[in-house]
DNA sequence: AGCACGCCGACT
DNA sequence: GTCGGCGTGCTC
């Protein structure tokens, strides 16, 4: 049979069955196998033929870990489409895919062997192979990197080649199984006791022993015996008891006496749901859209519903998702990554209860097992998830719905496969013969014109949800304010009138700058010293709260350093300004005001984004200021004013989508001031006031903003008229980077045509973690390609460079269809 | 991707 | 000598 394996090779790899489980083999099913001589790998059965392979020998399976597949035959087909489209392996899809709780890991060890004597031996050992000796005399076992740190040496390998060749060791790996079920312990009456009024004469007993008694009576309250003795089987959960304050000790001496029994259950780490709300209501307006897509559903496999913000879409997917699920099949809901908050689980979880799974990045591989099992047993009909939600083993979608669609996170970049959970969504439908519904109140340019051109049915939502209205817009003039030195740090003095009214009227602010850190660069006053990362080539990022400068990139950090390194100068200054910075202005300039930062630092632990989240709902906070993650999908009843900085720098950063990004941004963070009835003021600091943009986002002009930007796309041939496929070139050095990326850059040319291909070209960040990049850009226009063709020419054109001996260490990337 | 194996320079 | 670094080839 053919197995898949977690591994960056483009096959899969042929291996024999023990004849006991000739029978019992499955595609789909989970083996564990020896790939190459010390590793031992997760596979998953992707085909069973009876062809031996003819130039090798295949190896046997080692272990057969499911009787039922964890993995649907129409999934395999998937991950095949999807190692083609994405032009990476199987084995880097598989990987991504299944959550690695259900990965097993091998680790090699060493220990002594069985027949080994080391003291009745006559052999001579080293220093080091005595000491090891010694060791695993003590220990049973060793790994190698144990063994690594105890003889401070990085290669081991000769030392326990030696020793396995002298027979005094032996190496076996060590499997651990990853998944493991929660357990709780429970008690309950030992059944013979129910029996012939046994208990009634037990109470007799206890009753010069009030601790014990009391545990038999909290026993009793819960679980009604002598009503219905049936309740026993289940018993009740040990640590109810120590709660209840009730003797610890005493309900010991109970199991001891036989009294009560203990036992174990599997119990599910996500506890349980009770469904509050079966009945949604919809306004008119949304009952129209409903229907409207019903009917587009009709002839059209995906619609997009276009929602301004506010709308209430949630209610729609709500009642469209209750539809799906009257019908038997199962539904997915995905969202982008940092948009799934509680808010959206909790009003979804009022609705459907236990029969919703959640899917996302914050669970640990265990929860992720378990919500992987119970799309499989039947458990969850439907599941809300991110981006690798796309790869739960569903077997029978009826309807997919991708909400905010537009957002850049359903993409991943790293590692490959570099997919589109949204597309890849639609795809997945097709094989299910399910429904598509994108949802957003800013489509994407690709999405919006596929609807347009009639691919894709379209919906549209005008007018807010309730009584509520869209915002009044201001701009600031910051070359005006600065001039006639009216902004006080970076703050507009139209911004902090603004701020000042909210305040006083007890309505919260949201202020939007879509940069962390407090300042993106120091230098000194004197020489112009820039701090740099050492392995990128980015400035670093100084974070006041820490004292730190980091590297946004890889990570790298230092103390923020109190002189010049250049020149010795004590005179450095912060240039620029990220989310940190604002909050400290905002501290001088409304000190009355608690203010809270929501960026990447401040929510790193599990729970903090929720505990903001739930700080700003109750009012304990009056102004907010973040990144983007203030501008997705939240609610707030009491936002009055939204604060927009720095709009500039995301126009023009060097992209084809930059226009298109900003406009979203800023529509979606708009979208948070003013919600049930009161009109919001959304105040956008800019340094050009006369672009047409700002005029777009001003006036909701969604359309008007379609219109220009397609024509920009269309003239300058980007998505949605061409179909681009990025391609980075990586060495260590960045000669060879540059000489790969030139002959790569002409084979593709001679091979596809000079007019499709761009580059290459030194990206803006030209090294990342000690790697040099170089890109290249391949633009295909949508008809009359075959893009199998150009994909394989791609890769005939990857191997053929890398032939060459000098460039063999780059490494060539391909990205298809970038965000 | 890992990992074995081989070749080469550096250091006790 | 022996260790560590790096280049190269292979994995059923």
């Amino acid at each position: 049979m053919d197995v898949m394996l977690p591994v960056p090779i483009p096959k899969m790899f042929t291996y024999r069955v023990p004849y006991e489980l000739n029978e019992i083999v499955q595609v789909g099913c989970r083996v564990i196998v020896q790939f190459g001589s010390r590793k031992i790998l997760t596979g998953v059965i992707g085909r069973i033929h009876e062809i031996p392979p003819e130039k090798y020998e295949a190896k046997t399976i080692l272990e057969l870990l499911d009787e039922e597949p964890v993995i649907h035959k129409l999934q395999i087909t998937l991950f095949q489409w999807m190692a083609d489209y994405y032009m990476c392996t199987l084995g880097e899809v598989l990987n991504i895919a299944l959550p690695s709780g259900l990965k097993l890991s091998s680790e090699s060890r060493i220990q002594l062997h069985p027949h080994f004597d080391y003291y009745g031996s006559s052999l001579e050992f080293s220093d080091k192979e005595t000491l090891l000796l010694e060791t695993l005399l003590k220990n049973d076992s060793l790994s190698y990197s144990e063994i690594s740190k105890l003889l401070h040496q990085k290669t081991i390998y000769t030392i326990i080649k030696s020793l396995v060749y002298k027979e005094a060791v032996i190496i076996f790996e060590e499997v651990k199984e990853k998944y493991k079920p929660k357990k709780e312990t429970r008690v309950r009456i030992a059944p013979h006791l129910l029996i012939d009024h046994q208990l009634e004469a037990l109470f007799d007993l206890l009753a010069s022993k009030p601790k014990q008694e009391a545990i038999l009576l909290h026993y009793l309250q819960h679980v009604p015996v002598f009503n219905q003795p049936e309740l026993n089987r289940q018993g009740l959960a040990k640590n109810t008891f120590g709660n209840g304050g009730l003797s610890e000790s005493s309900l010991k001496t109970l199991v001891k006496n036989g009294v009560f029994e203990e036992f174990e259950i599997i119990i599910s780490r996500f506890g349980s749901y009770d469904q509050q709300l079966t009945d949604i209501t919809l306004t008119a307006e949304q009952e129209k859209a409903k229907a409207n897509i019903l009917e587009s559903f009709k002839t059209k496999d995906t619609t997009l519903l276009h929602g301004i913000t506010g709308s209430g879409k949630t209610e729609i997917y709500i009642s469209l998702i209750q539809d799906a699920l009257e019908g038997g099949s199962q539904v997915l809901y995905l969202l982008p990554e940092i948009a799934l908050t509680t808010q959206i689980v909790t009003r979804l979880r009022k609705v459907f209860g236990d029969q919703m799974g959640v899917y996302h990045s914050r669970f640990s591989d265990n929860e992720r097992v378990e919500v992987w099992k119970g799309v499989l047993n039947g458990k969850y009909q439907f599941v809300v998830g991110v981006r690798s939600s796309i790869f739960l083993p569903f077997d029978n979608l009826g309807l997919i719905i991708v909400d905010e669609e537009h957002e850049s996170s359903y993409k991943q970049y790293d590692p490959a496969p570099r997919y589109s959970a949204r597309d890849v969504a639609i795809v997945i439908a097709a094989h299910h013969h399910a429904k598509v519904l994108l949802g957003s109140a800013t489509p994407s340019m690709e999405s919006q014109y596929q609807a347009r051109q009639g691919k894709y049915g379209l919906v549209k939502l005008t007018s807010r949800y309730g009584m509520a209205v869209l915002p009044e817009f201001a701009v600031a003039d910051m070359i005006r304010e600065r001039n006639k030195k009216l902004s006080k740090g970076e703050f507009s003095s139209l911004l902090i009138e603004a701020i000042n009214e909210a305040l006083d009227n007890k309505e919260q602010v949201i202020i939007f700058q879509n940069r962390r850190g407090y300042s993106p660069y120091i230098t000194c006053h004197e020489c112009g010293w820039i701090p740099k990362c050492t392995n990128c080539a980015v400035s670093l990022t100084y974070h006041q709260y820490r004292a730190e400068l980091r590297c946004h990139y890889c990570g790298y950090k230092e103390p923020m350093p109190t002189t010049c390194e250049a020149c010795g100068s004590t005179h450095l200054k912060t240039i620029g300004f990220g989310t940190e910075k604002l909050e400290e202005e905002i501290a001088l300039l409304f000190p009355q005001a608690k203010v809270q930062r929501m960026d990447l630092d401040t929510t790193r632990r599990k729970n903090s984004y929720d505990t903001i989240i739930k700080d700003f709902e109750q009012g304990h906070i009056d102004i907010l200021v973040g990144t983007q993650m203030v501008s997705k999908g939240l609610d707030f009843d009491n936002v009055s004013l939204v604060g927009i900085f720095d709009i500039d720098r995301m126009l023009h950063f060097p992209d084809f989508r930059s226009f298109e990004r900003t406009f979203q941004l800023s529509t979606q963070v708009s979208g948070r001031a003013g919600r049930r009835g009161k009109k919001g003021k959304v105040v956008i600091q800019t340094r050009n006031t006369s672009q047409r943009i700002l005029h777009q986002i001003i006036s909701n002009g969604y359309q008007d903003f379609y219109e220009t930007e397609i024509n920009e796309r269309k003239a300058h041939l980007y998505p949605p008229f061409t179909r681009i496929i990025g391609v980075t070139i990586k060495n260590k050095d960045p000669k060879t980077a540059k000489i790969t990326a030139m002959k790569m850059g002409n084979l593709v040319r001679e091979k596809i045509g000079t007019n499709r291909v761009l580059g290459p070209e030194e990206p803006i960040i030209s090294k990342i973690r000690n790697e040099y990049l170089m890109e290249l850009v391949v633009k295909l226009e949508r008809s009359q390609i075959n893009l199998g063709k150009v994909k394989s020419l791609l890769y005939e054109s990857m191997l053929e460079v890398l032939q060459e001996k000098e460039l063999r260490s780059s490494k060539i990337i391909f990205d298809v269809d970038p965000y």
